[in-house]
DNA sequence: CTTCCTGCAAATCGTTTGCATCAGT
DNA sequence: ACTGATGCAAACGATTTGCAGGAAG
């Protein structure tokens, strides 16, 4: 996965782990934040290199939230499709429905490059643990 | 327009100015740097104070890009809408056409609070003048 | 053994805060 | 005059950079 190029080292393995294992956005804080638990002595700084790095080589999908923030997310496979985003655990859910499959009428000669839909909400985990 | 309870300052009526002549999506900076002109002791923090007040009254759109940057927008009257915005100049086109209105096939019970959708491209404008 | 990667520290950028002064009412 | 707004400087958080030592090939 790694072996394009680029040395495979404990640090970006573990960052890989971290990625497979879930299907949530993750800022470089979370990210952080887990590789110190099994290994303590990361710095930020490989973190932020190494998320950059995936990003650059379409291991990892890069992206800002609502709210601005950096987040990174797995982007394995994938065709097209857009998010349903959790707000309370950030994990995210695919579907296909794109809009611009569909006839939009829009203001004239205006050349599109790309677009962005997301819907935000709360999953049905979250729902159900802030129900009790 | 500013009357609802606050001074009206000579900054904060040019922040308006500059707000009513564009249909522009604008940073922090790009405001400071308009206000500068024609008025050049005012501080950076005093935008930055001005436009979280305009937004958290709601006369601004506050917004961030692609890039994770923080932009404002006059809000002026509205409906919901979305926006086509240009990658040059970043002005924005509004348009009516709402994904939300059509019954998207979404998984099992996520609880949608907000969404978002924007196209992202070349304004006719800038096409022209990138065409010269 | 060479090159790339890492960890540390320091730099940078955007944004926010505390405080004394100044301006709007 | 009173109170809220401003400008300055300093604090802050997130991200980036330079550099010397360390590990992967």
């Amino acid at each position: 996965m790694t072996a394009s190029g680029w040395r495979i080292t404990e640090q970006r393995r573990m960052l890989a782990e971290i990625f497979a294992k879930t299907d949530a956005y993750l800022s470089p804080k979370d990210v952080y934040d887990q590789m110190t638990v099994s290994y303590p002595s990361v710095s930020f700084d490989t973190v932020y290199r190494n998320l950059r790095l995936l990003s650059e080589m379409g291991a990892l999908e890069q992206f800002y939230f609502m709210d601005g923030g950096l987040k990174f997310k797995c982007s394995c496979l994938e065709h097209h499709h857009h998010h349903l985003i959790c707000m309370n655990c950030e994990k995210t859910l695919t579907f296909d429905y794109c809009p611009m499959d569909h006839s939009l009428e829009l203001p004239g000669s205006f050349k599109i490059t790309s677009h962005r839909f997301e819907i935000y909400g709360v999953c049905e985990q979250c729902q159900q643990e802030s129900a009790t």
